[in-house]
DNA sequence: GTAGTTGCAAAGTGTTTGCAGGCAG
DNA sequence: CTGCCTGCAAACACTTTGCAACTAC
C-alpha cells in the first residue's frame, strides 16, 4: 500500500538528481508545494503558494523552475488557456475537462477516456503527445441565446 | 456540386448579415482574406495577409473583428501554442496535428478520428467542445537526447 | 574554486482598451 | 443623423532575459 504522504525534503532531493537537475534551496521550495498533491498550477499561483508566508523565490526563478522541470519531464504543460500556461504534475498519459469560467482543469482518468488509435503522422514527423480537452463551463444561465 | 471557389463581395456581405455581423469595409476584407480558403492564422498572419499590398486594416481591428467572428461562430479559436491563438475557418468538428516546430496545424478528418464518447461532465457543467490535438514534430535528430 | 543558479528589473510579445474621428444604415 | 466601427497608441498580462551576487559541490 502506498501512502501519498507529502515527500520530505529528502525524498525531493533525490527526485531532482534523478532528473540531473541540482537541488538548490529555491528549487526544493518549488518542488515540495508543486508535487505536495496531485494539481494543476500555473506560474503565479505556485509563485503564490511558494511566498505564502514570506517571499522566498523570485518570479523570474518560478517561471525558470518549471520550465526545467518541465523539459526535464517533472511536470507537463497544459495548453488550455490563452493567459497562461499550467504545469501538470501527473506527467502519466490522461485528459482533462477544462472549466472556462474557473479557469480550472480537472483530470479525465485514462480509464474513462484515452486514445487507442492516433492517425498516420505526416511525411517525416514524429509524435510528441496527444492531448483532449473536454470545454466546459457552468450551466448557469440554462437555455440563453449565446450573446 | 460545390464549387468552393473564392467568395465574391456580394457572398461575404451575406454572410456576415446572416451571423449578425455589420459588414464594414475592414471587416469585409477580413473575412475576404480569411475565407478564402480553408486555413489556420494567427491574428498577425491574417494581418500580414491583409495588409500585403498596402496598409488596409489596423491591428487591433484584426484582433477585434477575429474576436467577433469567433464569438459569432464564423471561425473557431484553436488554443495549441503559448505564444499565439490560432483561428481555424473550419468550424465543423474535427482535430488538429499540432507541428511544434514550423508552429503550423494540419486538420485530421473526422472521419480518421473523432470523439465517440465523452465522460460525464463535473456536476453543474455543460459541455462547450472537445478538442484533441496531437503535437508532433520533424523527424530531423533521429534518436539524440532531449537536450 | 568553479560552474551553475538566483534575483531584480527591464525587455519582449501577443492581445486588449480608451478615445477621437469616420462610416453604415 | 445616430450608433457602431476604426485606428492609433498606450496599457496589459504573462513570460523571458541580462547581469551581478551567491550557492552547490
Amino acid at each position: 500500500m502506498i501512502i501519498d504522504k507529502t515527500p520530505d525534503r529528502a525524498d525531493t532531493i533525490k527526485l531532482l538528481r534523478q532528473s540531473d537537475i541540482i537541488p538548490t534551496h529555491q528549487r526544493l521550495v518549488i518542488a515540495h508545494a508543486l508535487f505536495a498533491r496531485q494539481q494543476h498550477v500555473s506560474a503565479e499561483q505556485l509563485l503564490d503558494m511558494v511566498n505564502q508566508s514570506h517571499t522566498e523565490v523570485s518570479k523570474a526563478t518560478v517561471y525558470n523552475t518549471l520550465n526545467l522541470f518541465a523539459e526535464k519531464g517533472l511536470v507537463r504543460e497544459v495548453i488550455v488557456d490563452r493567459n497562461r500556461v499550467f504545469y501538470d504534475t501527473r506527467v502519466s498519459a490522461h485528459h482533462h475537462f477544462f472549466d472556462v469560467d474557473s479557469c480550472t482543469l480537472t483530470d479525465i482518468e485514462p480509464r474513462v477516456m484515452h486514445v487507442d488509435y492516433v492517425p498516420p503522422l505526416p511525411e517525416g514527423t514524429i509524435q510528441e503527445g496527444v492531448s483532449i480537452v473536454v470545454r466546459i463551463r457552468r450551466n448557469h444561465a440554462p437555455a440563453s441565446a449565446a450573446a
